[in-house]
DNA sequence: AAGGTGGACAACCGCTGCGTG
DNA sequence: ACACGCAGCGGTTGTCCACCT
């Protein structure tokens, strides 16, 4: 396709544009709206393609647009949406309000460059692991009948979907017992006690209102929404680590910090499924194998973990 | 001061999926 | 069922600019 067909049928300007283009644009839009894009650019006086004219609109010119640089947070939230959605910068794009697709692509290729020159980085894996690995983390997500066909239409893993690093981040993990479930509340309390629980916590990156999964401007279509309801139930939680909440200075989380959230997950686990005996109803990202993860036993659980660890 | 280099950002290209007739 | 128009998405390329030698 390329150019549109539109585009095809008159004289278009390329590359960077002009204050003058920008205004006309955005005088047009702001007045009229954008309506078919197509028509755009015919209408407000431009010799630009409409796709051009959308793109400059969303990833410019859009008035909440947010500009400068990645704050902390920001970055903590974007590899971590990384590490689940893998490079759908669109869906990542919806978590942060005012950020573009375009903007987290550049961001993140800007990083991973950085990564790659130092030698301590982890090492990467072959892409039959990070497809393996992503597969498991959107099979997580098919567990929950209700959303079974939106996996389906929206996270089915594509043979070009790769990421560079297997998923560092394993550290979503989420109580699927059942929201009447007045023991699997005390427990929750009780880990709470020892980990940070999204749910309740207002220092977790995931619970604040910046959050992905309690964002209201997020669309039925993005990932974090299938979280949403069930953690409004009660009856799903995301937990975050502690020990992981924190990165470097370069925006890196050591291996030393992963371990050392292994271990509490695990005692959390532990401790959880002591208390559910044969029914532990934690699901992992990285791990859980489909509706029957019911089966899903303790070193399954173990070994849900990168294999560099 | 001039040229080279690399990073950041903007824009383009090609593909995919959806809605509609 | 099929073709077409269209929007959206992700990968790639181009451009600008700051920094270094």
């Amino acid at each position: 396709m390329g150019h549109h067909y539109c585009c095809k049928q008159r004289k278009v300007k390329k590359g960077l544009w002009s204050p003058e283009e920008d205004e006309k644009l955005i005088i047009y839009i702001t007045t009229y709206g954008h309506g078919c894009w197509r028509k755009v650019p015919e209408q407000a006086g431009l010799q630009r393609c409409g796709k051009s004219c959308r793109l400059r609109w969303l990833n410019y010119l859009r008035p909440d647009i947010k500009r400068g640089g990645f704050t902390p947070e920001e970055e903590k939230l974007i590899i971590r949406l990384h590490g689940v959605v893998g490079n759908r910068w669109a869906h990542m794009a919806k978590c942060l309000p005012g950020r573009t697709d375009n903007e987290i692509k550049n961001y993140w290729n800007s990083w991973i460059k950085k990564k790659l020159e130092k030698p301590s980085s982890p090492p990467t894996t072959s892409p039959s692991t990070i497809d393996h690995h992503q597969q498991h983390n959107y099979q997580m997500v098919c567990n929950f009948p209700n959303q079974q066909d939106f996996v389906n239409r929206n996270f089915m893993i594509k043979p070009r979907d790769q990421t560079l690093y297997p998923s560092p981040f394993p550290l979503l993990m989420f109580d699927a017992a059942s929201a009447d479930d007045i023991q699997a509340n005390n427990i929750n309390a009780q880990a709470a006690e020892h980990f940070p629980i999204a749910a309740s916590s207002s220092s977790s990156s995931l619970s604040s209102s910046a959050s992905p999964f309690t964002n209201n401007n997020m669309d039925a279509h993005s990932l974090p929404a299938l979280v949403g309801p069930a953690i409004g139930n009660n009856n799903m939680v995301p937990i975050e680590v502690e020990s992981c909440s924190n990165m470097n200075k370069e925006g890196e989380i050591s291996i030393e910090c992963l371990q050392s959230s292994t271990q509490e997950l695990n005692v959390l686990v532990h401790s959880r499924q002591a208390q559910h005996c044969s029914s532990s109803s934690f699901h992992f990202w990285d791990t859980v194998e489909g509706p029957s993860s019911s089966k899903m036993s303790s070193a399954n659980i173990l070994s849900s973990f990168p294999s560099y660890l």
